[in-house]
DNA sequence: CTGAAAGCGCTTACAG
DNA sequence: CTGAAAGCGCTTACAG
């Protein structure tokens, strides 16, 4: 029999609330908690007098099972971290709400940090969702190169994750990831500013500092020899990926005074600046130059100049990495083919682009 | 002495992996675990020598403390709900941010949630936090009145909340939240639009069912009022807060034959469907329309007419809102002096809206 | 169908 | 400075 004094310590308070526990219905109706167990988890039977007495004393109290104390028997938390850079005026939050509807309809629930580009930061989540511990992680890792030694460091903790958007190819890192194949859409963008006559086209946020943007510019290399045109390099710009880098990588370009009648910019933020440099510098677009983006952000198609860019299919992205991630998690990691996906994106022809 | 067979048992796996609890520490290095605790905790003295083994075993062996068995004795998760409707294309992203940087400073972290304006999805996402047990909840309600009874079931159950963005003033409903002064903020714009001469001024986007959509209602109104302009029922059209939304209101809009010269929008995504419509019907804005928004939302000043509208404080509200959760949290509610505060929202002229 | 015990990994309170 | 015990709320494994 257990006594009077354990029950009244079993009902704790948080801010001052009573929290109703298994024991307390057990205490209140006088069963053993094993038969309340029983009864609220349906795992095993329970006669159905008994059954009835606690449905009602459940629905009349509220009560919940708390997942803390279930996660911590089971050795299982039913959380998934996320890590991204940020998620303002992008494409992630429609990257995130896929994530969120895929993880909910299996009961998994989303933690979500940020690194804020920040190789560091991103450690110090990592660590932290280590330590919740989390079942499993899907990062977007930073634009720094250090950010895959933190990604080496999820492997060596030996925690499922997933990458997606950004990833990484080192050899000796061989992780799972879903992105879009920016290679083949940046060719593509290149290829159809080949095709309306351009041959002096610039590339703009090139940085070699992730797997993404350097597979971009060697899309725009190829797709330039497929046409036998010369990469020059005063065309090959580096700039912040951001609508400011943009604009200031193109006043740099402007300024050279090398010659040119396109623009791929790395991504559509860093063409909305490339758009008001040019404004600012008075070059009309598209007549003197075209200008097309990559991501297809939800402002993209709104511009003062609707902007031709490679639309990344963000919501299959979000599926495929949570799906991917919770198979890992659910059913292990070792006999599992790793994800290695790169989406096809779709050029989405607007304005901002015109034959030379 | 405890046996080996419990130290065995201890080492639990999590996907195959080897957790190094306290209990291992102590093993592995013949301590009773209470003196690994009071090293690892800092809480109570230990000898140098043996703080060094402890700490050296601890660097090489990545020890983290298990967070939600610390919850589960402590009572305290921290962990703080979140649950929007939605947050793309919209300012959501803006806040979160704000709101993920005050919870991370100190040091709470952040379980995201989505409603998707459904309030039967808002109370399973609140009857999950309340299960894990979250320390407090920010919310934004759906657009749905049914999202007040979601409001009444937390303060039911008596878990520090505070409501952002969009709020509730029922009188049996006395909470925390803090939003944008919408009265004052849609009052100024149309008071704007007074001032350039428009009399025929339109309201789209009109609807009941949340606070923050009559109080703009209202604040449109008084500034007519102000004018001595009356109010007709025909100018004021209900939409869906969408894009579309506000196109197909803005049509109808058109096809009523009801004159009008200027039309002032819900928000800015709104805006964005009654410049379509607008386009649409060969109308030119700003020339024979004036149109502005709310919100400011990054589309905005890039849109093909960039929006006049009124900027709201995104990060204030963020972290506005969180840190008076925290206090909540950390000091209890009881004598707790409630939030109830609207910010002040900027007028940001742009090129939408022209004198009549 | 019902129950007593042990345990998850940590913290708290008490005893030396 | 060190230790043994009890407990958080739940689940598992075993015994009747």
């Amino acid at each position: 029999m257990v006594s009077r004094a354990v029950y009244d310590v079993a009902r704790i308070t948080v801010n001052e609330v009573k929290m109703i526990t298994q024991e307390t219905i057990a205490k209140d109706l006088g069963l053993s908690f094993m038969t309340v167990y029983r009864c609220l988890s349906g795992k095993g039977s329970v006669s159905e007098p008994t059954r009835r007495r606690i449905s009602d004393y459940e629905k009349k109290h509220n009560y919940r099972p708390n997942l803390m104390a279930r996660s911590l028997v089971q050795g299982k938390t039913n959380i998934v971290g996320l890590v991204v850079p940020s998620f303002s005026y992008s494409y992630y939050p429609e990257i995130i709400q896929s994530i969120q509807e895929t993880l909910k309809a299996r009961d998994y629930k989303l933690l979500l940090c940020l690194s804020g580009e920040s190789p560091i930061s991103e450690k110090e989540e990592l660590d932290m969702l280590l330590s919740i511990p989390v079942d499993g992680i899907l990062m977007s890792p930073t634009a720094s190169k250090a950010s895959i030694g933190n990604a080496r460091y999820l492997k060596d903790n030996e925690i499922p994750f997933v990458l997606f958007d950004r990833y990484f190819e080192e050899p000796d890192l061989d992780c799972d990831y879903v992105a879009t194949d920016s290679f083949n859409g940046s060719r593509k963008v290149v290829e159809y500013l080949l095709s309306l006559g351009h041959r002096r086209i610039a590339y703009i946020g090139a940085c070699t500092g992730n797997s993404f943007a350097k597979t971009m510019l060697d899309g725009y290399k190829a797709a330039l020899k497929g046409k036998s045109v010369k990469v020059d390099s005063g065309l090959v710009l580096k700039s912040e990926l951001t609508e400011a880098g943009g604009c200031s990588a193109m006043r740099e370009l402007i300024r050279s005074g090398v010659k040119f009648t396109a623009v791929q910019a790395t991504n559509d933020i860093v063409a909305v600046g490339v758009l008001s440099a040019c404004y600012e510098a008075g070059l009309k677009v598209p007549e003197q130059v075209s200008i097309a983006g990559f991501s297809d952000i939800s402002i993209s198609k709104n511009l003062s100049l609707p902007l031709t860019t490679v639309k990344e299919p963000t919501e299959d992205i979000g599926r495929i990495a949570s799906e991917a991630l919770l198979d890992m998690i659910e059913n292990g990691t070792k006999k599992r083919k790793k994800l290695k996906k790169l989406l096809t994106g779709s050029l989405i022809v607007r304005e901002s682009c015109a034959a030379l």
